[in-house]
DNA sequence: CAAAGATACATAAGACTTCGATGTATCAAA
DNA sequence: TTTGATACATCGAAGTCTTATGTATCTTTG
């Protein structure tokens, strides 16, 4: 099963956070590997959602970059700031909490990871 | 804490179907006060998007209507569908799984209901 | 008894996010 | 040499939610 995206919305920038606060830095392309790869497919980040939202982080200085050349090849690499660390924190924390909400909601068990 | 409307965002109708499966007739205004009280305040669904998504669950067919008169008072209850109630776990099995693939994710532990 | 707050419906414009398509370019393998 | 994978990115369209607004009734309190 793909998960549909209105239910990625709204953890994306959590999922990039913690990605990169456990991976010192990461390119895009990258990025949407590792995704695929730790929820056995069922998550594909899309490119027209990644790269905007990389960007926003960016701008919102939770990440860094850095430009490597592999060859001729561009790789821009992201790396987590000090309050992206924080921020993480935070997001991370939060979907926890709201989780915790919704099984209360939906009555669920949650299978263990 | 009042969690981010972003993380409320595609769990809207799961939350709608799977309150209808539980009481069989609710309006509106009683759904917002149900999911406040049974969220601690942590959801506070805005009228703008209830009725909005009331209606758009009205024209898939999930749901069915029917009009009271509480003395000169309009009440508009919502009634679960044979198919709505098929949607209702189709959603919250979804909502499971993806938040068994965000566990995995994020690495965070779910607190017990 | 008047006013305020709660109950109860609903719409509409704007903001924001994501999707799907598209574009460019390099590298590796068949 | 051509296909598929790697790698960046943008843009228009679509979808969803927020905020504001509107109408109206009922209840409580000063």
């Amino acid at each position: 099963m793909i998960f549909s995206s209105e239910l990625i919305k709204g953890t994306l920038k959590t999922i990039l956070l913690k990605l990169l606060a456990d991976n010192q830095k990461m390119y895009g392309y990258e990025i949407t590997q590792r995704v695929k790869e730790l929820t056995a497919g069922r998550i594909q980040l899309t490119e027209g959602a990644l790269y905007p939202t990389l960007h926003a982080l960016e701008e919102e200085g939770l990440v860094t970059t850095e430009v490597e050349y592999m060859g001729k090849r561009v790789r821009k690499y992201y790396r987590l700031s000090d309050t992206g660390m924080t921020r993480k924190d935070e997001k991370v924390n939060e979907f926890a909490d709201f989780v915790a909400t919704m099984k209360i909601l939906l009555d669920i068990e949650v299978k263990p990871a």
